[in-house]
DNA sequence: ATTTATTAATGAATATTTTCTTTAATCGAA
DNA sequence: TTCGATTAAAGAAAATATTCATTAATAAAT
């Protein structure tokens, strides 16, 4: 009965799971101003949130809160950080060295939450060569030859019109996950993720919700 | 009766917001390909998603389908990128030259869709006077003259620390939207948009849907 | 001209997410 | 010890979003 009652096979919202780094980079901060424990009511004041949500969404990891006392701030940031993944370090390909792959491999904000580049791919012979930032950048043939290697997340920043074919090279040569950032919606089977992260598709949310407050 | 049949101030969903650029990228490789009219049905069919939510999407832009033919493309096209906000050119200065905000100075791609970085702002006496893409580093300070500009949208990128200050201050020069890159939830009044774009809870959204699939 | 198939649009039903309500625990004060 | 205040957790209700079902229109085929 302890297995059982976890609803689809215990799978955690995706609205819960953007909110747990907001959680998160809270909890450091709370941790700088030296706090040794926070509670769901405080974080959810200090944030502007529901409070049950919070510990709603805080439920789905491990950790559990004292009642009357709250979380403890440093258990709280290691079990997040663990849960979220950004406790261990991935390898990643980029696909796509033009102007937003570029601007990806100048954040090395990347590397504190997991994530390490390590090569690049592209077609253009202007790039194919250089190296950008440290990481070198290889053409796409090359990607075949490097399958063996133990990484399996890819970003896909190349054009739109090649967005769903370089999607399937990159499944194909292993990766399991790609975080996507072209507006298109990419088709592959199931043994592979995508992570749509469209920049644009935020702007226009952002225009339309500017424009809405305007009349 | 032809304006109260909007629900809600015809406020549009953002998960309707957050597909649109995804169609238009889909319509602009189908003009690409020359076709005249797309239906609902080929889209869906084509993305992957339900019919019904592809013609329910387009129904708060002005656009009206042909029975049986479907909507004419480079209508479509016009219609969502005015809707989307992507045909004028919004100016934007950028708060935070660090790794990320350096990150978003090298993507172009933004200009394609209505936005302009035309300063950044830092405190950091090694970026500041300088020049990255064509872009002047401005200190701080300077914000405050600049404010009668026709500026209105900031992108904030400084570390999680200050976000918050530098969010006022920004509300408080006259920006009407901020494009929140930082984990932290900012609050404001609500004379001020904020969108919040944490890369790093997508990459979160990732680790966890492939962790899923392994087990 | 008539039929058939395809389509946009609309409203209903379902699923999901968020918010509200209640409960039980426990810390601190009296 | 006893009481009151604060809290996490769990379940119920409400709000929101998605999917399903139906309708009316119409282009193409017969």
């Amino acid at each position: 009965m302890s297995s059982e009652n976890k609803k689809k096979e215990g799978i955690v919202p995706e609205p819960s799971l953007r909110r747990m780094p907001c959680y998160l980079a809270y909890l450091k901060l709370a941790k700088r101003r030296s706090q040794e424990y926070v509670s769901s009511t405080h974080i959810a004041r200090d944030m502007g949130v529901d409070p049950t949500q919070v510990t709603k969404d805080l439920s789905y990891t491990s950790i559990v809160g004292k009642t009357r006392v709250g979380y403890e701030v440093n258990t709280l940031i290691d079990v997040l950080e663990d849960f979220l993944g950004f406790r261990k370090l991935d390898k990643a390909y980029l696909f796509g060295a033009g102007s937003l792959g570029n601007a990806l491999l100048h954040d090395h904000g990347l590397d504190q939450y997991g994530l390490k580049i390590v090569a690049a791919f592209d077609i253009d012979p202007k790039v194919v060569g250089k190296t950008i930032e440290g990481v070198p950048i290889l053409h796409v043939s090359e990607f075949e030859k490097m399958k063996d290697e133990n990484i399996e997340v890819g970003i896909l920043t190349v054009p739109a019109e090649f967005a769903q074919d370089v999607a399937q090279q990159m499944a194909e040569g292993g990766i399991k996950g790609i975080w996507n950032f072209t507006p298109i919606r990419i088709r592959l089977g199931d043994n592979c993720v995508v992570q749509d992260t469209s920049l644009y598709a935020h702007l226009a949310v952002m225009f339309n919700r500017m424009n809405s407050i305007k009349k």
